[in-house]
DNA sequence: CTCCCGTTAA
DNA sequence: TTAACCGGAG
């Protein structure tokens, strides 16, 4: 997406993108990594999620089946650098069994072949531990399904920027972003992952405005 | 709404 | 010492 920047968030996109570059995301060795990840960053800083991914490497414990076939007791304890331990442990438990049940324990990667987003989605979205954001990342990031995630971060940016209402849901602020910019996986890859950088240096909780680099599009920071 | 929880920046 | 962290379930 390298072409004039028309609507609003086609103009974040490109300010976001001259400013940090290319984020490369999700840090991950594979798919099925990427679905684990998801589940360990829920509320939770991805520097101990790094931890705990490297303790499951760690204990040769990352794949469907050392996961299943561990006490979750054992499990949790792997993971506990992630927070939220013992929920966790029991969500990628569920997880795992949810990849056995559709067949794709071995090849996670495989999880939706010839199956539409949007029934994956449903499908993910019954399994303990897999809410709407955990369910669009695994889709995007993991499967390059062309979905766009909302998280905290993009609430907030989207809110101080005046592009969402206040009390917007999430399925509203998707098809807020879904009609701006390109449906294509690399473009929603690379938003998603521009808007967690902004949100970590700059549109914190307590923002940093000064040097933000979307201050001139922003009511927030320059009212 | 509250709970889940370790870790680190401020 | 607190606030915040790439949320979700009950």
């Amino acid at each position: 997406m390298a072409d004039r920047p028309i609507t609003p968030w086609a103009m974040v996109y490109e300010r976001l993108h001259a400013h940090f570059g290319a984020q490369d995301w999700w840090p991950a060795q594979s798919p099925f990594e990427v679905m684990v990840g998801a589940i360990l960053t829920q509320n939770t800083a991805w520097r101990n999620v790094e931890r705990a991914i490297g303790a499951l490497r760690a204990a040769d414990a990352l794949s469907v089946f050392a996961i299943l076939g561990m006490a979750e007791a054992d499990l949790a304890q792997l993971i506990r650098p992630a927070g939220y331990f013992r929920v966790k442990a029991k969500r990628l438990r569920a997880l795992c069994a949810f990849l056995a049940a559709q067949g794709v324990a071995a090849d996670p990667g495989q999880l939706g072949r010839g199956q539409d987003p949007a029934a994956l989605r449903q499908n993910l979205l019954v399994v303990h531990g897999v809410g709407e954001e955990t369910a669009d990342a695994i889709l995007l990031y993991a499967l390059d399904a062309a979905v766009p995630v909302v998280d905290a971060y993009t609430r907030r940016i989207g809110e101080r920027l005046a592009l969402l209402p206040e009390k917007a849901s999430y399925r509203e602020i998707q098809s807020a972003i879904a009609a701006e910019i390109p449906a294509e996986a690399a473009v929603l890859n690379e938003l998603h992952a521009l808007l967690v950088q902004l949100g970590k240096e700059y549109c914190r909780p307590r923002p940093r405005c000064e040097l933000c680099p979307l201050r001139s599009l922003c009511p927030y920071a320059y009212p």
